[in-house]
Formats: C-alpha cells, structure tokens, sequence
DNA sequence: GCTGTTACCTACCGTTCGGTAGGTTTATGG
DNA sequence: CCATAAACCTACCGAACGGTAGGTAACAGC
C-alpha cells in the first residue's frame, strides 16, 4: 500500500517536473502531467492539494538540494578558493544531472510574480542559500584570505552572479558542459580580476582614467 | 486615420506590455490586454497576427534597447574600465525606468522553451549583444587593458555574468535602485578581484592553499 | 453617389482549462 | 464475513481560453 502511493506519488512528481521545467507553470496543463505519469487526473488531487502545490514541492526540493550541496561542497574543503571552486564544481555537476529541477529553480527565481502560483513562498529559501555564500565570503575577508576593502555583500553578489550566469548559460545550451575546470577558472577569475597583473609586468593604464 | 491607427496600436502595445511582464506570457490572457487598452479584441487582431506576434514584438523593442544602450554607453567613454561602468550605469538606469520592458527580456532570456510562443527569435539578439560586450573586452585585451590569461570568451561571460545578475537582483527587490556608484564598485571587483592586494600587504595564504 | 479600404465592432465559436461528484477496487482490522 | 478507509476510477462541470465570422461607421477616390 504504502510502496504503490510512494510510487504514485513519485511518478505525477517526475512527469510534473519533466513537464514544468519545459512548459513553464501556467503553460502546463495538469492533464498533460496525468497522461504522461499515465495516472488519472483524481489520483494527482488526492496526492496534492492543487495545481499549485504540486508545483511548490519540485520548487522547494530544488531549493533544499541546492543548499545541500553548497554546505557539502563547501564542509569539504579548506580556504575559500577551494570552497568556492567545490561549490561551483558541485552546482555544475548538479546542473548537468538535474536539469529540469535546476531549470524550474531558476525560472521561479526570475519569473514574473504571476508566471508563478501564487503564494508561493521561495524568498525564504532563496535568501538562505545566498546567505550561506555571504557568510562563507565574510568569514574569509575575516581570516584575510578575501579583501576587505570590498563589502561582503558586494563580494557575495559577485560570486553569486558570476556562478548563475554560468549556470544559466550552460543550462540554455545543454553541448557546452562546465567541468571541475570551469569551476577553477570562473574562481581564478573572481579572486584575481580581469585586470592585467602587477607581477607579471607593472601597467599603469587603468589608474590614470579612474581620477 | 493614420493617428488613430497608431494610437490604439500603442495602446495595446502600452497594456500588453505592462501584463506581460506582470504576469508572463501564458498567464496572461488576451482578453486581459484589450480591458487595459480599453480596445476590443478584433481590433488588437487587426493590429497583430496573434498573441505571440505581440509578445515579439514587445521582445524585440527590449533587445534592440539594450543593444543601444549598450553602444551608446560605450562610444561615449574612452578606456575599458570608463566603458564598463557607462555600460552598467546606463543599465542600471534604463531598468529603473523601463522595469517591465526589461522584465520581459530577462523572462524570455531564462524562461523555459514552452513557456514563451513557438518560433519566438531572441537568441540572435541576445547573441547580437552579447558579441557586442565580448568585442570590447576583445579589443581591451590587445591593448593591454585586460589580462590576456584569461579568454575573452571567460571575461565576457565574467562580465556579463556580474551585470546580469546586479540586474536581476534589483528587478525583484524594487527599493534598492542601482547606481552609478554601484557601477563602478562593480567594475572595480571585476577588475580587480576579490583577492587581497599585493600593494597594500603582502599576504601569501591562497598560495599555499593552491598548490 | 457608388465603391473600396481602413479600422474597427458585437457576438460567438470550438477547445481546453482546473477541479470535482460519485462510484469502485483493494487491503486491513475486528 | 463484514466494516472501514485508502487509493483510486469514469464522467463531467462551469469558466475561461484564443481566435473569428460577419456586420458597420468613416473616409477616399472616381
């Protein structure tokens, strides 16, 4: 008994992700959810509340997951470059593995207030994770390893920014896959600057324009 | 006539577009823009072939948009970093000012494929500007500008990948308006990274940690 | 003054939507 | 052997959907 409604249950929720994250929510109808879970529509409303509560569980699961992985990634290594390459090479992977999870977080993220059920509450979510971020970033300018000069805010935003463009991108065109590789460098790329180096040759282009 | 006609194209225009970013394309019904317009439906069918042919249109307008600014910021500065910051200052106020335009663009940007009309050509101006941004990074390099180290594509998506998200960031939460300033601390991180700096103490933590 | 075109209008079409009423099967406990 | 409840089923509802058929008012050209 328990294993058929488990099995139910978990076959609405993986047609409903599939469907969602290529549809979209208010384009996908619940019938096209039923047929492809290949279960009757009353069947999806005894195991869910409504449309809407359906699609809250896919997106607070991928929330969750989300943050599950940045504590892992992060536990798992010292210093913050590693952390942050770990973390990175982690929500790649993630990416690639779990595409249309990974899509339906981002579209609630960025989608207009009524693409969306409303109220659904992923703020929350959204906020924790980031925050976990900031305070991996204030806890290394702490330690000296970032600089302080920069508000932790600012940094986490520039790291955070810099992972989800990534993401998106590489989840739009699903050939280019980032790899551990990607990771190391987007890293190297946030800690060192874009701007040509000291050591390497001393230019001093950049000072004259800025005052 | 030819008024009139112009008119209540806008009109519909002014309403779809207002919905449309409100409440993405699906949820969003037709009958919902005529009421806004104060038009009736025929008469938005006179003026565009059907619902996504007024959803492109309004597409277009906020591409092509961005494309301007985009050129504009940067032909009226001299020197990557003063191009960067015109760029996201202008950004930055053109959101400010036309938030729903812009919501659009980043909707379809990171929608999923159903949730936007079939047949709905954007990648090509995303990619349009995108290349634009990536050609000034190019040309940045060769002068010395930037760090040749990195590929032009990685400091393009770096860049990108910073604005973007600064952008998204201040569409959802509407009271903190980017601005100039936050512009150039932008850019600043992007330029300089957000590892400490040799010239003002010499700290060698990351070294040991990377190798 | 008749015709053609533009720019709409009212009224309605067939379809699909989210959701449900009410009956049926299956497992379990007494 | 029967009662209860879980786990569904078929069949259908009213509402809303995108889109259109067919009529009309206003003006231009001949």
């Amino acid at each position: 008994m328990a294993k058929d409604t488990l099995d139910t249950r978990q076959l609405i929720l993986r047609a409903a992700l599939k469907r969602f994250a290529n549809g979209g929510y208010a384009a996908t109808s619940v019938q096209d959810i039923v047929d492809d879970a290949q279960v009757s529509k009353p069947a999806l409303y005894y195991h869910f509340k409504d449309k809407a509560g359906l699609f809250q569980a896919l997106v607070h699961e991928a929330h969750d997951e989300r943050y599950r992985i940045l504590r892992e990634a992060a536990a798992q290594a010292e210093g913050i470059r590693a952390q942050l390459e770990n973390i990175l090479a982690g929500l790649f992977d993630y990416f690639g593995k779990n595409r249309e999870l990974m899509r339906i977080s981002f579209a609630t993220m960025f989608a207009a207030p009524g693409e969306v059920p409303e109220n659904l509450s992923y703020t929350d979510k959204c906020e924790r994770n980031f925050e976990f971020v900031r305070s991996l970033i204030k806890r290394a300018q702490k330690s000296g390893e970032l600089d302080k000069h920069f508000d932790c805010q600012e940094l986490a935003f520039g790291f955070y920014g810099l992972a989800n463009f990534h993401l998106v991108g590489h989840l739009v065109c699903k050939d280019c896959q980032p790899d551990r590789l990607t990771a190391q460098r987007v890293v190297e790329l946030f800690l060192a600057g874009a701007a040509p180096k000291a050591d390497a040759k001393k230019i001093r282009v950049q000072s004259k324009e800025k005052k």
